[in-house]
DNA sequence: ACGATGTATACTGTTAACAATTATCCCCCC
DNA sequence: GGGGGGATAATTGTTAACAGTATACATCGT
């Protein structure tokens, strides 16, 4: 997949955000520039590009002339409220545009059913955590919801932070391609059931 | 106020967040960083940086190679549904802190509420759009939502690109004197009411 | 006349050097 | 011995030059 060269930007932004989901930086740690730059074999530029991007999808923290921090995750009662955002979202982005999708798109959302498959049968934490989202958002783009995608995606870096699916991941798997299938079939009713069952 | 000088950076996402709300860039219009970054008198750093981040607010589209596109803003019933996730926003920030608000950040609010009444003073619908926004800003500030605030404020741009308060400032100005007072107050309930009434 | 192909151009993507700011540490003074 | 002040180092902010990519246009072949 992906023929397509990635711009330098878009791989560094990629592989700080693997690397704050897995731990390697501890929340409250400063990030440098020059480190990220030096690790990574480019410049600052791309580095510095990456750090306002992640900071918008609130991975990070900005502070002037000072550089970025590693945010805390959020406590449980501020999750418990970000989870039922994130789910309106996807909710009436679903029940919105299920039936008015594109034939294509759905084969975009089976390919990242079998990306996520991959990650859980690999039973990498980060990897599936990653999978998962995308997953979801072929959803929402499938049902014309790239209106809102952008929002939704940083309610669930917030949540990914204390993603907590350690184990199970065939039921992971399951789950979502109890959402697939109805997706598939248009089956409303059953799509957001999943949905819902899958998002807690 | 702000005496700090503050970052080109800043200045630069500032002025070009004015002009996207004032309608000067046309929804569809491709910006160009060169066009920007000589009439600022500045470098492509900046623009280019101001580019990211008003991806990220939700006001410009990213196009790989080719740069970004002014988005249309949100149609009707994507409108409502926006400003219902805002609503509930505020309301747990309001409900969640009020209370244990810092005493400080009262001043913070009031400072708001009386740039908000200079712009309505001076019927400026741009300024008056900003101030409104930086208003309840201060408040979910004060209530401790620092950790919602970078949400919020990507659902209110989708918002405010169809702010239509166009006339009675008056009204828009006493409407927030009547979340200042009970919020000042301690008065959950009445500034959570004034803020429904505020918000639609 | 029409389409494919190659070239020119205009833009974004990246880099490295320079400027400005902030943090650190040592010294001096009390 | 403890606290302020100033040189020094480290880091971010900004700039301008260079590289890469996509679009537009002209040219060529049929």
């Amino acid at each position: 997949m992906s023929l397509i060269p990635q711009t330098v930007r878009e791989q560094v932004t990629n592989q700080i955000r693997i690397d704050l989901l897995s731990g390697r930086f501890p929340a409250g740690t400063m990030l440098r520039e020059i480190e990220l730059a030096e690790r990574f074999g480019v410049s600052r530029g791309p580095v510095r590009d990456a750090f306002i991007q992640l900071s918008h999808e609130g991975y990070l923290a900005y502070q002037a002339n000072r550089g970025v921090m590693v945010r805390h995750p959020p406590d449980p009662k501020d999750r418990e409220f970000i989870t039922s955002l994130r789910l309106q979202i996807e909710t009436y982005v679903i029940e919105r545009g299920l039936t008015d999708k594109d034939p294509d798109s759905v084969q975009s959302v089976e390919v990242a059913l079998e990306r996520l498959k991959e990650a859980c049968d690999a039973a990498e934490p980060t990897q599936v955590a990653i999978r998962d989202i995308e997953f979801h958002q072929q959803i929402l783009l499938a049902c014309g919801g790239d209106d809102l995608v952008p929002t939704w995606r940083q309610l669930c870096s917030r949540m990914l932070l204390t993603y907590t699916r350690l184990g199970d991941y065939n039921q992971a798997y399951s789950e979502h391609v109890a959402i697939f299938e109805p997706f598939r079939d248009n089956d409303l009713k059953k799509t957001i059931a999943a949905v819902r069952a899958n998002i807690k």
